[in-house]
DNA sequence: GTCTATAGGGTGATAGAC
DNA sequence: GTCTATCACCCTATAGAC
């Protein structure tokens, strides 16, 4: 389920020996760790005590295996995104299965919906600038820059683009997954208002709700 | 720009003597710093004692005007949602002047808008709920009922009605002004996507361009 | 009402022994 | 690598002198 941590070490030639797979264990151990605290105690809640004795350390031995508090969360975030990109991998799969833009573009908001809803902090984390002093490392916005992209020229593909289209479509989405979790968390009231808003929105931008092609802008 | 905190003292008969107009000149003054303070640290970096020396005291003398961290951010909760009523008080003033429903949706979108983006903290504080132990007063929170339920009974009196309806109109427009606050702060990237927003919602809903009602359950 | 003093907790981070 | 000990802060809240 999460993101393969292996490759922490920087990336030589040589085997790894049995040392480094430990250490690179407890490493994902202690990531693995910091999201379980993070969704119970909340993102901004983390402490580096609780963090290492949650894992059988002491607080200082974290320090031989991450920089500091800020180098923890830019690990949650790269991870975060890796898994974005991963629920978006296999979107284009079923392109023969499924045809019509209508529906694949609904097929889409609901893996990020879902994505959002599944794990309310990995969003906070991710989409949300709420850390105080927490910027990511250009190597992993990199990471972070990839996947956005991906989604982006995948919705390309299927008549979504255009700056402000896009840009309507994340607020859309956005504000559909934000309101479900704080105003309904658990339940379902905006989630059901999922399709009806993609319809809505395709309608507007001129995507066929059946095989037939209509075309906005030849409208006006 | 700030609502009055006169009335902080229990509603007596008695006329306020120069004492409780003191008492209550520091409060408001104590309201109005933790606004600036929070907009500089964060809603939740709000500290007791930088908030006291900023208005010339000493944290512990807080207590005699405040009953704690949370009493605080009460108060700043309150005032918050009675600004939000004042920006709505006379929404439907310039009925006679502007009869048509869309362009009114649209200066009350533009309303809320502009409410949200001009005190982003401020709108983390009313409609996100970041701040880890803060409930409000069952007094304060009838207040936030009150003035929501204005916006609903005038969007409703327009057309907008039924509970599927405004939770979407709630996502959309909480979703661009979340994306305008913390993806382009100062700028206008969703601002001016706003009245196509606007467009696309009163098209799905049946809301008339112009002078002429066309009702989407007819259609149908 | 305001203060000093302090209780009683928390935090991230570092030095240095082992 | 891990630990103990500790530094150097931060915080909210209360007791009691003035």
């Amino acid at each position: 389920m999460q993101g393969s941590a292996v490759g922490a070490e920087e990336a030589t030639g040589a085997a790894p020996t049995a040392r480094d797979r430990r250490h690179a264990q407890t490493l994902t151990d202690i990531v693995d760790a910091a999201w379980v605290l993070c969704r119970e105690h909340g993102l901004a809640g983390l402490s580096l005590r609780e963090l290492a004795t949650s894992v059988g350390l002491r607080a200082p031995s974290l320090y031989s295996y991450v920089d500091g508090k800020d180098a923890i969360y830019d690990r949650m975030f790269r991870q975060g995104y890796e898994q974005l990109h991963e629920a978006f991998a296999d979107w284009d799969d079923d392109l023969s299965a499924e045809p019509e833009p209508r529906a694949r573009i609904k097929d889409g908001a609901r893996r990020f919906f879902d994505f959002c809803v599944e794990d309310p902090v990995r969003s906070q984390l991710l989409f949300q600038r709420t850390i105080p002093g927490f910027e990511p490392t250009p190597d992993t916005y990199a990471v972070a820059v990839e996947a956005l992209s991906l989604v982006a020229t995948q919705l390309a593909s299927l008549g979504l683009d255009g700056p402000g289209v896009l840009d309507l479509w994340t607020a859309l989405l956005t504000g559909l997954t934000d309101q479900q979790i704080s105003n309904d968390p658990g339940g379902d009231r905006w989630s059901r208002l999922l399709d009806d808003a993609v319809d809505m929105f395709c309608d507007h931008h001129g995507i066929p709700a059946r095989g037939r092609r209509t075309n906005r802008k030849d409208r006006r």
